[in-house]
Parts: structure tokens; sequence; C-alpha cells
DNA sequence: ACCTTGCATAACCGTTTGGTTATATATAAC
DNA sequence: GTTATATATAACCAAACGGTTATGCAAGGT
């Protein structure tokens, strides 16, 4: 499990996302967020670590137990690329466009010739 | 690689990023797909792939030559959870505030005692 | 007919992933 | 001081990932 701080790669596992949206209603201790999945307090652990590691989630610790809060807005990451996709996909036809128009004008000189 | 035919996993690859990237601006053939990239003809086959089974991409076959063409309206399903989770963390404070209302008025009635 | 092009597929490989159990450590409770 | 709790960390594992090379095969070009 290596450091790569990437939120497309930490919103990629349906465990984690599971958490986030957790998290995102209220702010949870480790123990608490591991009571809802039916996996080990380890593997809980290490999604939170990878979470953290990107921004999408920030720790207080009080005392023993670590408190775990949903950072969404590092979500910006993901809506600005899809953003920015769909952008050149709704434009993507105005090559095709100008190509018709030109054809179009084309057409019409040699009618009136 | 399995078929896991997940939005989520499928963008979780940069290069598959990229590669949406490419062909949300044009349909492109795989070859000319591959030029762009510094990986083999069967790595972006894979790639595409991936990309077809969770319908980011579709393929129409001319010939020997197959173009592959964006469909970035499956990305909903990830600004979908985006925004959902967003709701959720935007209205996270309300318990909250309930709880400080209920303790405003606890202290009002007291006060007024 | 033969060669070339555009791809898919198979076999393989090192690394990463997501999980486990066992163990350590620091704080809290008794 | 002893015990319980909350979490981290290490060691390990099978499976998936992202890539490779080699090969096959159908469609086009000559």
């Amino acid at each position: 499990m290596k450091a790569r701080r990437d939120v497309f790669q930490a919103i990629a596992d349906p465990t984690r996302r599971e958490i986030l949206g957790l998290l995102a209603a209220e702010t949870l201790t480790l123990n608490k967020i591991a009571e809802n999945f039916h996996i080990s307090q380890p593997a809980v652990s290490k999604h939170i670590k990878i979470l953290t590691e990107c921004g999408l989630v920030e720790i207080t610790q009080q005392g023993r137990e670590r408190y775990c809060e949903a950072r969404l807005d590092q979500l910006n990451e993901v809506t600005g690329w899809v953003e920015q996709s769909r952008k050149l996909w709704n434009h993507r036809f105005e090559k095709l466009d100008n190509y018709l128009i030109d054809l179009q004008n084309k057409n019409q000189n040699d009618g009136t010739k």
C-alpha cells in the first residue's frame, strides 16, 4: 500500500466510497466506522490512511480516539476533470459543423455557377 | 484484468483518463489513440476494453478499423455520487444545529423561570 | 496470390491492492 | 498497578493491475 495520494484512486474502492458517505453525514471514530463493515479494524485503518493521504479525510486525535472528518472539497479534482471532459465532448461536433458548412457553401457556389 | 465494469475504477487510471480526454474531443481509431502514448498497442486495447465494458466508450467497426467514441454520460454515476455526498456534507451540521437550538431554548426557559 | 495493416488474444511478469492475523503501544478505567 | 480499549504496525497472502512480447487473423492494398 504505497503512498499514491490520488483522489481518483481513493474513490475507486467501493468500501472507501461508503466510508466517505458515512463521514459526510457525521464525524466518526475509526471503530465506529468499522462497525458498519464486515472487515477487520486494520483494514479500516488502511482505508482511512489512504483517504487522509489524499486529503479526503482529516483526523483529530482526542485521547486514544481518532475522529475522522470528511473533507469533500477535495472531490473538486474529480468534478473538475469530469466537467472539462464534458465541455470537450459537447463541443466535439464543431469541427464537423464547420466541415458541413464549408461543404454547403461550396455546393451553393457550384449551383450558382 | 477481470471484468469489473465499474466507472469509478475505470477512471482511476491516469492513462484511461487521458484516453477519455482524447476521445471527448474526437472519435479515434485504436491505433490513433496509441500514437499519443508510450505504451504498446495491446496495452491500449486493454484500456479500451475496460472503458467499453463500463459504457464510457462505444466502438463502431468499419472495415478493419475500430472507431472509439466517448460516451461521457456514463460519468453521471460519478458526479451523482459526488453530489449526493456533498449534499450530506453540507447538511451535516443540522444535527448539531438542532442540538444547539434545543440547548438555547432550554437555557431561555431556565432564565425565565 | 501476397504482403501489409489494424486489431485481438494469449502467456507471462513484477507491483499494487485489499484483506488477514498477530503484536505493539498509548490512553482510560478500575 | 492491572486490565481494557482504541488504534497502529508488521508480516503475510491471493488476486488484480498494467504492462510486455509473441502470435493470430481478418480486411485492404498491390
